[in-house]
DNA sequence: AACAAATACGTGTATGTACATGTATTATAA
DNA sequence: TTATAATACATGTACATACACGTATTTGTT
């Protein structure tokens, strides 16, 4: 669907003010399309975020700026993120024996089954959602990096 | 910064998968740019989002249900967003006399002039921070729609 | 006309976001 | 060494998101 069906309106102020809003707009379809494959496992976009990051270093553990600083979204509020996971059983929570300020979540087994099993189904919807060839994705993500290019 | 360096993450299934991730991780530093401006009117990204739309019919007056189709992010709740526009006295609210079940929303004189104010300020900071020319935007929005050509 | 279905909006709850503040611990420095 | 600053995390609040459900009104059918 063309953007100016998806948001109704024509008039953009210039193709890089259309950028933007498509970029916006983009973004907001994919989670819609990743949360809804989530859901079968009951876990939320950004503790399927916080999953995979600590997959990265697994089994070592990671302390929660490490984990924030990875996290797509900066903002999000990774303590009670961590909260929910712990609830669910699919992560630990200690104290750091070197820095007592220091929490470290690591991996448990069941964080791990259910990080594999919905990593299966995303990388499927993303293939089957995400219409473009490796060459234009390449494309893609210069023109994402030079958009950016301005980043503090 | 590279989308490597921003989510401190080498190793991505292909162009496709890393596409992705970088469109979620370029809309979050939009918003993130966007709020910060906003945030001098005590607007939000979904406040302004309403008004504009408003905008785009003033004088009209417009119903929930119409709100909520143009917005970039459609699971946003209006009436609540309506809510507080409201108290702000940034838009009137008032049930339609054709029908009952409708509720119609229109711009007051203080939210057209804080709409035009942020939009100065949004327009100045998307030309600043987006460096992309006319011809690089419009291939992104090219790839954009195509990424989505699948979109039920 | 009367009833059922659809529509439009509001509300409740769990989760997440943005930002400010509090508390414990560690690092720095006079 | 003791006071101060910096760091790491938790917590509080307002706003937003996602989704289910409730209520009033309109539409469609018999």
């Amino acid at each position: 669907m063309k953007l100016e069906q998806a948001i109704q309106s024509t008039k953009f102020k210039n193709e890089v003010h259309k950028a933007g809003l498509n970029i916006l707009y983009t973004a907001w379809w994919l989670k819609t399309v990743m949360s809804r494959e989530l859901k079968e496992f009951g876990l939320t976009h950004e503790q399927y975020n916080v999953l995979r990051i600590l997959k990265g270093k697994y089994p070592d553990q990671m302390c929660v700026r490490d984990i924030a600083c990875r996290m797509i979204e900066k903002s999000s509020n990774v303590p009670r993120i961590i909260d929910r996971l712990e609830i669910k059983k699919l992560v630990k929570r200690s104290t750091s024996a070197l820095d007592k300020r220091e929490t470290v979540i690591t991996l448990t087994q069941a964080g791990i089954t259910i990080l594999e099993a919905s990593t299966v189904v995303l990388n499927r919807v993303m293939d089957e959602m995400m219409l473009v060839n490796e060459t234009e994705a390449f494309d893609l993500n210069n023109l994402l990096e030079k958009v950016r290019s301005n980043e503090e």
